[in-house]
DNA sequence: GTCAAATATACGCTAATGCGCATATAAAAA
DNA sequence: TTTTTATATGCGCATTAGCGTATATTTGAC
Protein backbone atom coordinates (compact mmCIF):
# COMPACT_ATOMS: atom_id res chain seq x y z
CA UNK A 1 0.00 0.00 0.00
CA UNK A 2 1.80 3.07 -1.34
CA UNK A 3 -0.23 6.76 -2.12
CA UNK A 4 1.85 9.69 -3.60
CA UNK A 5 0.43 13.49 -1.55
CA UNK A 6 0.73 16.08 -3.25
CA UNK A 7 -1.86 18.50 -1.26
CA UNK A 8 -3.42 18.65 2.37
CA UNK A 9 -6.62 17.32 0.30
CA UNK A 10 -4.86 14.54 -1.10
CA UNK A 11 -3.35 13.29 2.50
CA UNK A 12 -6.81 13.86 4.24
CA UNK A 13 -8.18 11.29 1.51
CA UNK A 14 -5.55 8.50 2.34
CA UNK A 15 -6.07 8.82 5.97
CA UNK A 16 -9.82 8.76 5.91
CA UNK A 17 -9.63 5.90 3.69
CA UNK A 18 -7.46 3.62 5.78
CA UNK A 19 -8.89 4.82 8.64
CA UNK A 20 -12.09 3.28 6.99
CA UNK A 21 -10.21 0.21 6.38
CA UNK A 22 -9.80 -0.28 9.81
CA UNK A 23 -12.96 0.20 10.69
CA UNK A 24 -12.73 3.10 13.15
CA UNK A 25 -14.28 6.28 13.69
CA UNK A 26 -12.48 9.71 14.06
CA UNK A 27 -13.88 9.94 17.84
CA UNK A 28 -12.42 6.42 18.51
CA UNK A 29 -9.21 7.72 16.07
CA UNK A 30 -8.98 10.61 18.31
CA UNK A 31 -9.05 9.15 21.51
CA UNK A 32 -6.16 6.86 20.59
CA UNK A 33 -3.68 10.05 19.98
CA UNK A 34 -5.62 12.64 21.70
CA UNK A 35 -6.92 14.84 19.24
CA UNK A 36 -10.70 15.81 19.01
CA UNK A 37 -12.63 14.39 16.95
CA UNK A 38 -12.89 17.95 14.96
CA UNK A 39 -9.42 17.84 14.55
CA UNK A 40 -9.16 14.62 12.69
CA UNK A 41 -12.40 15.62 10.79
CA UNK A 42 -10.44 18.77 9.50
CA UNK A 43 -7.51 16.80 8.65
CA UNK A 44 -9.69 14.62 6.66
CA UNK A 45 -11.50 17.31 4.76
CA UNK A 46 -7.65 18.57 3.73
CA UNK A 47 -6.62 21.53 5.76
CA UNK A 48 -3.50 23.42 4.93
CA UNK A 49 -3.24 24.64 8.42
CA UNK A 50 -3.00 21.26 9.79
CA UNK A 51 0.14 20.30 11.89
CA UNK A 52 2.88 18.41 11.66
CA UNK A 53 2.62 16.65 14.97
CA UNK A 54 -1.03 16.16 14.19
CA UNK A 55 -0.42 13.99 11.14
CA UNK A 56 2.07 12.10 12.62
CA UNK A 57 -0.11 11.23 15.45
CA UNK A 58 -2.97 10.12 12.52
CA UNK A 59 -0.38 8.18 10.81
CA UNK A 60 0.80 6.56 14.15
CA UNK A 61 -2.42 5.29 14.94
CA UNK A 62 -3.47 4.09 11.71
CA UNK A 63 0.23 2.21 11.64
CA UNK A 64 1.48 4.09 8.43
CA UNK A 65 4.29 5.85 7.29
CA UNK A 66 5.72 8.76 5.58
CA UNK A 67 8.41 8.86 3.24
CA UNK A 68 10.13 11.82 1.07
CA UNK A 69 11.39 10.87 -2.27
CA UNK A 70 11.76 12.45 -5.71
CA UNK A 71 8.99 13.73 -7.49
CA UNK A 72 8.03 11.32 -10.45
CA UNK A 73 6.38 12.74 -13.62
CA UNK A 74 2.92 14.13 -12.64
CA UNK A 75 0.04 11.78 -13.90
CA UNK A 76 -2.61 13.31 -15.38
CA UNK A 77 -4.73 12.99 -11.91
CA UNK A 78 -2.24 14.45 -9.86
CA UNK A 79 -2.29 17.64 -12.18
CA UNK A 80 -6.21 18.48 -12.42
CA UNK A 81 -6.19 18.12 -8.09
CA UNK A 82 -3.19 20.43 -7.63
CA UNK A 83 -6.09 23.27 -8.05
CA UNK B 1 16.72 8.73 -3.18
CA UNK B 2 13.81 7.59 -0.36
CA UNK B 3 13.74 8.38 2.87
CA UNK B 4 11.31 7.49 5.82
CA UNK B 5 10.27 9.82 8.35
CA UNK B 6 8.20 9.28 11.27
CA UNK B 7 8.87 12.68 13.23
CA UNK B 8 9.07 16.49 11.95
CA UNK B 9 12.95 16.19 13.16
CA UNK B 10 13.36 13.61 10.57
CA UNK B 11 11.48 16.19 7.66
CA UNK B 12 13.97 18.51 8.55
CA UNK B 13 16.81 16.53 8.18
CA UNK B 14 15.59 15.08 4.53
CA UNK B 15 14.51 18.93 3.95
CA UNK B 16 18.04 20.17 4.78
CA UNK B 17 20.04 17.68 3.14
CA UNK B 18 18.06 18.19 0.02
CA UNK B 19 18.19 21.68 -0.04
CA UNK B 20 22.04 21.65 0.88
CA UNK B 21 22.43 19.04 -1.81
CA UNK B 22 21.02 21.85 -4.55
CA UNK B 23 23.56 24.66 -3.70
CA UNK B 24 20.21 26.77 -1.98
CA UNK B 25 20.15 28.57 1.29
CA UNK B 26 17.05 29.07 3.12
CA UNK B 27 17.01 32.27 2.14
CA UNK B 28 16.56 31.82 -1.54
CA UNK B 29 14.06 28.80 -0.79
CA UNK B 30 11.77 30.95 1.16
CA UNK B 31 12.40 33.29 -1.90
CA UNK B 32 10.38 30.88 -4.18
CA UNK B 33 7.87 29.41 -2.63
CA UNK B 34 7.25 32.90 -0.35
CA UNK B 35 7.89 32.08 3.05
CA UNK B 36 10.79 33.87 5.47
CA UNK B 37 13.96 32.51 5.79
CA UNK B 38 13.40 31.63 9.16
CA UNK B 39 10.09 29.73 8.66
CA UNK B 40 12.40 27.73 6.67
CA UNK B 41 15.15 27.46 9.80
CA UNK B 42 12.04 26.34 12.05
CA UNK B 43 10.69 23.47 9.65
CA UNK B 44 14.20 22.35 9.15
CA UNK B 45 15.59 21.94 12.79
CA UNK B 46 12.05 19.71 13.59
CA UNK B 47 9.01 21.83 14.69
CA UNK B 48 6.35 20.12 15.40
CA UNK B 49 4.21 22.52 15.03
CA UNK B 50 5.26 23.37 10.98
CA UNK B 51 2.28 23.42 8.69
CA UNK B 52 1.14 20.65 6.18
CA UNK B 53 0.93 23.47 3.84
CA UNK B 54 4.55 24.96 4.72
CA UNK B 55 5.75 21.46 4.00
CA UNK B 56 4.38 21.20 0.33
CA UNK B 57 5.35 24.51 -0.22
CA UNK B 58 9.28 23.28 0.62
CA UNK B 59 9.15 20.17 -0.70
CA UNK B 60 7.71 21.72 -3.88
CA UNK B 61 10.89 23.81 -4.15
CA UNK B 62 12.83 20.70 -3.46
CA UNK B 63 11.10 18.86 -6.09
CA UNK B 64 10.36 15.99 -3.82
CA UNK B 65 7.09 14.50 -3.28
CA UNK B 66 5.64 12.84 -0.05
CA UNK B 67 4.83 9.11 0.21
CA UNK B 68 2.13 7.49 2.59
CA UNK B 69 2.53 3.49 3.18
CA UNK B 70 2.21 1.03 5.57
CA UNK B 71 4.58 1.10 8.26
CA UNK B 72 7.95 -1.08 7.75
CA UNK B 73 10.03 -2.53 10.32
CA UNK B 74 11.06 0.26 12.23
CA UNK B 75 15.06 -0.35 12.43
CA UNK B 76 17.11 0.55 15.18
CA UNK B 77 17.64 4.25 14.14
CA UNK B 78 14.54 4.66 14.14
CA UNK B 79 13.15 3.47 16.86
CA UNK B 80 16.02 5.43 19.14
CA UNK B 81 15.28 8.79 17.36
CA UNK B 82 12.08 8.27 17.91
CA UNK B 83 12.09 9.62 21.72
C1' DG C 1 42.32 34.88 13.57
C1' DT C 2 39.28 37.86 10.46
C1' DC C 3 35.42 38.63 7.80
C1' DA C 4 31.43 37.44 5.17
C1' DA C 5 27.67 34.43 4.52
C1' DA C 6 24.22 31.43 6.42
C1' DT C 7 21.31 30.10 10.05
C1' DA C 8 18.98 30.64 14.53
C1' DT C 9 16.37 33.92 17.51
C1' DA C 10 13.77 37.89 19.02
C1' DC C 11 9.74 41.34 19.24
C1' DG C 12 5.15 42.78 18.10
C1' DC C 13 1.38 41.49 15.22
C1' DT C 14 -2.38 38.91 12.87
C1' DA C 15 -4.50 34.83 11.80
C1' DA C 16 -5.61 30.19 12.52
C1' DT C 17 -5.01 25.63 14.96
C1' DG C 18 -6.61 22.76 18.55
C1' DC C 19 -8.97 22.64 22.89
C1' DG C 20 -13.59 21.65 25.57
C1' DC C 21 -18.14 21.70 24.80
C1' DA C 22 -22.20 21.64 22.13
C1' DT C 23 -24.92 20.98 18.10
C1' DA C 24 -26.21 20.71 13.26
C1' DT C 25 -25.95 17.83 9.42
C1' DA C 26 -25.16 13.53 7.00
C1' DA C 27 -25.03 8.72 6.74
C1' DA C 28 -26.25 4.17 8.25
C1' DA C 29 -29.19 1.07 10.72
C1' DA C 30 -33.52 -0.50 12.34
C1' DT D 1 -39.53 6.80 7.96
C1' DT D 2 -37.67 6.90 12.51
C1' DT D 3 -33.66 6.25 15.21
C1' DT D 4 -29.00 5.86 15.99
C1' DT D 5 -24.30 6.69 14.74
C1' DA D 6 -20.78 9.40 12.42
C1' DT D 7 -19.02 13.60 10.63
C1' DA D 8 -18.97 18.59 10.05
C1' DT D 9 -19.50 23.17 12.40
C1' DG D 10 -19.95 26.65 15.90
C1' DC D 11 -18.34 29.53 20.02
C1' DG D 12 -14.93 31.23 23.25
C1' DC D 13 -10.26 30.53 24.77
C1' DA D 14 -5.23 29.66 24.86
C1' DT D 15 -1.43 28.84 22.07
C1' DT D 16 1.47 29.32 18.26
C1' DA D 17 2.82 29.64 13.16
C1' DG D 18 4.23 32.86 10.05
C1' DC D 19 4.67 37.74 8.86
C1' DG D 20 8.11 41.99 8.68
C1' DT D 21 12.06 43.48 10.55
C1' DA D 22 16.19 43.09 12.98
C1' DT D 23 19.92 40.87 15.25
C1' DA D 24 22.61 37.16 17.59
C1' DT D 25 25.08 33.07 16.53
C1' DT D 26 27.18 29.73 13.81
C1' DT D 27 29.63 28.27 9.80
C1' DG D 28 32.79 28.57 6.23
C1' DA D 29 36.09 30.93 3.31
C1' DC D 30 40.29 33.46 3.17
Amino acid sequence: MIQIARTPKQIGEIVRRRRQAQKQTQTQMGKQVRLRQATISKLETGEPGTRLSTLFDVLTALDLELVIRSRTKSSPRDIEENF
